[in-house]
DNA sequence: TTATATTATGATAACGATTATCATTAATAT
DNA sequence: ATATTAATGATAATCGTTATCATAATATAA
């Protein structure tokens, strides 16, 4: 019995899985959890929080050391942004959708999506007109949230 | 013989002290020291690099868990911006100039700094929209820098 | 100036997130 | 099935940063 969703995922997972033989490495569950876990949270998640939710919802455990291996295979496949909200450790989170930026409350640490489609224009503008190369870029913005005001 | 920059250092840096005076804290020649280096350096530095300069400029040691205290204390002052460039160690500079943001090349690590009034308008509306207080924000373009493209 | 109180410093241990190592396991191709 | 090679897991190592604590320096009051 598969709603919608699982069965978005399962296409998206069977996607990434012939991507990744196709490039000659190998599949594995635990990266087949991994994914599982990104793909359905709606939240920003550590790596320890990755495998942690692994364990309680599917009860397999996985290496911290595979998360963070993972996540950086993920990432440079273009498939997960890291996100560094100035706590200590890093956020992930799946990039399925397209660009967008963050609001970082300093109070409560909720981290809210934006995406503004002037602030993306002026920002190709200005790297013009500096004779740089624009390859991605990092939009934070640090202030309080409407509960924490 | 003193010329114009270094009256301007030790201006600011009698109003330094003057307002560590203010707040019941103590002033030290660690302090006197690390602002100076902040102040005469174009670059954005580690706390290490800010440690070798006053060692190799001034042949004084500083221990490196004083630098560290200093720049938080420097931050908590509003008086030195922390900019995390994504490699290990966070950079600091002095904010006396008004705000700016970052453009850091991906090839030579060379830091450059911009500022755009409609990002920064864009930013208060984006704020704005979203019912949230903005406090700061940090903005960074990630690239290839004209030498290295 | 000297004594007193309190903060700042320095050496170093501790910490925490991330990465490296390496033996073992699992996945693919033949 | 077997061989090959990549992935995993446990854990040691790394590295930037922070905490600890004894000592030194600074500010204040007598």
């Amino acid at each position: 019995m598969e709603n919608n969703q699982e069965i978005a995922f399962n296409i998206f997972l069977n996607n990434f899985k012939k991507n990744v033989s196709k490039i000659g490495l190998k599949n594995s569950i635990q990266k087949d959890y991994i994914l599982k876990v990104l793909y359905f949270s709606k939240e920003h998640l550590t790596a320890e929080e990755i495998s942690n939710k692994i364990k309680d919802n599917y009860n397999v455990s996985i290496g911290i050391a595979t998360v963070y291996r993972a996540m950086k295979f993920l990432h440079d496949m273009k498939l997960v942004n890291m996100l560094d909200v100035g706590a200590s450790s890093i956020r992930y989170e799946l990039s399925l959708s397209e660009h967008h930026d963050h609001m970082i409350c300093n109070s409560c640490g909720a981290i809210f999506e934006f995406s503004d489609e002037l602030i993306e224009e002026q920002q190709i503008e200005v790297a013009k007109k500096h004779n740089f190369v624009l390859k991605e870029h990092i939009m934070t913005i640090y202030g309080l949230c409407e509960k924490c005001q």
